[in-house]
DNA sequence: ACCCTTTATAAGACTCAGTCCCGTCTTCTG
DNA sequence: CAGAAGACGGGACTGAGTCTTATAAAGGGT
C-alpha cells in the first residue's frame, strides 16, 4: 500500500507549472504550495487555512479555495471526496498517478491504493455502460489497523 | 442497466419494518414513505421536502432528516453520495440489493448498476488491504446518453 | 373510552463549508 | 517606473444539515 515518499520537489514543479499556465506569483499561493508539499496526508480547505494560521501565515478562505481550484485545474492536485460531504485535497506527485482511497470511518485517516484488477474491471464496465465515462472514484471505508485494535 | 420497476409495495413493507422495529406511526413519516415509493429516482432531503410541500403536505426539515436516518438504520433506504457534497436517498427494494451508481455530471441523473467483475475485484482487494472493510461505494461519473448528445 | 407516558413533529435558531463581491495590494510588462 | 492585470483579504451571503424546545399525536394500561 504505497504511501507517497518522493523528495519535496512538488512545490517547485507546481510553481513552475503555474507560471507556465500564465499565473502570476503571490504569497498566499506560495504558502499553500509549501504546506501541501510537506503534509503526508490529504488536507481539507479548512485544515489548510488553520495550519497556515498556526504558522502566523494567515490566508483568507477565498484564497484557499481559489488556489485549490487553480491547482486542480492544472492537474497538480486531486480532490478527494471522502464521504459525509467532506472534501480533501492531495498533491499529485508522479505523472498521472491514478489511485483510489481507503478511508477510516473512525479516525478519518486516508490511505491511497491502486489495484490493477479493479481498474481492469472498471475499464471493461465503462464500455458497456450508457454513459460517456469521464472519471470514476472508489472509496472503501472501514476501520484502519490502529482503530480496529487487533 | 436495471431501473427499479417493482410493484409499489415498498412503502407498506417499510411501514411494517418500522413498526417491527418499535417505531410509532406518524404523519410525516407516512407521507415521506409514500413519496419515496412513487419516485423512480433518488431524491435529496431538500427535494423530498419541496415535493411534499407542493402537495400541501408540509413536513419540517427535522422530520425529513430524522426519517431518513431511521430508514437508513433499518436498511430500507440507501444513502448515495453523488459528489460535490450532494447526498440523495433511494428505497432499497429487493433484498440486500447491493449496487453502485452512474452519475451524469450535467443533469445529475442517477442510474444504478451492478457488475460482478467489479465486485469480485473489490472482494479480492478487501482481503489484501490494511483496513477492516465495512463498505465500499463506487461512483462513475460522465455524461449520460441524453446529455452527451450522440 | 380516558389517562398518562412516550414518541413524533414543527418551527426556528444555529453551524459550518463553501461562494461571491469588492476594495486594496502586488506583480509584471512596456 | 507607471499603469494594467492579476492576487489577495475581508466580510457578507448561501444552503445543507444539526440541535433545541414546545406542542401534538400515539399506544398501553385500566
Amino acid at each position: 500500500m504505497t504511501l507517497n515518499e518522493q523528495p519535496p520537489i512538488w512545490a517547485e514543479r507546481a510553481a513552475q507549472a503555474l507560471a507556465d499556465a500564465g499565473y502570476r506569483r503571490g504569497g498566499a499561493r506560495r504558502a499553500i504550495l509549501e504546506l501541501l508539499d510537506e503534509q503526508p496526508c490529504a488536507l481539507s480547505a479548512v485544515e489548510i487555512q488553520d495550519a497556515l494560521s498556526r504558522r502566523d501565515r494567515d490566508v483568507s478562505r477565498s484564497s484557499v479555495y481559489r488556489v485549490m481550484e487553480e491547482l486542480e485545474e492544472i492537474g497538480l492536485l486531486q480532490r478527494v471526496e471522502i464521504g459525509q460531504g467532506m472534501v480533501r485535497y492531495e498533491p499529485v506527485r508522479s505523472g498521472p498517478g491514478h489511485h483510489h482511497h481507503l478511508v477510516c470511518d473512525r479516525c478519518g485517516r486516508l490511505q491511497p491504493f491502486t489495484d490493477d484488477g479493479l481498474e481492469r474491471a472498471i475499464r471493461r464496465l465503462s464500455e458497456r455502460v450508457p454513459l460517456r465515462v469521464s472519471e470514476h472514484e472508489i472509496v472503501i471505508r472501514g476501520a484502519c489497523e490502529t482503530c480496529a485494535g487487533a
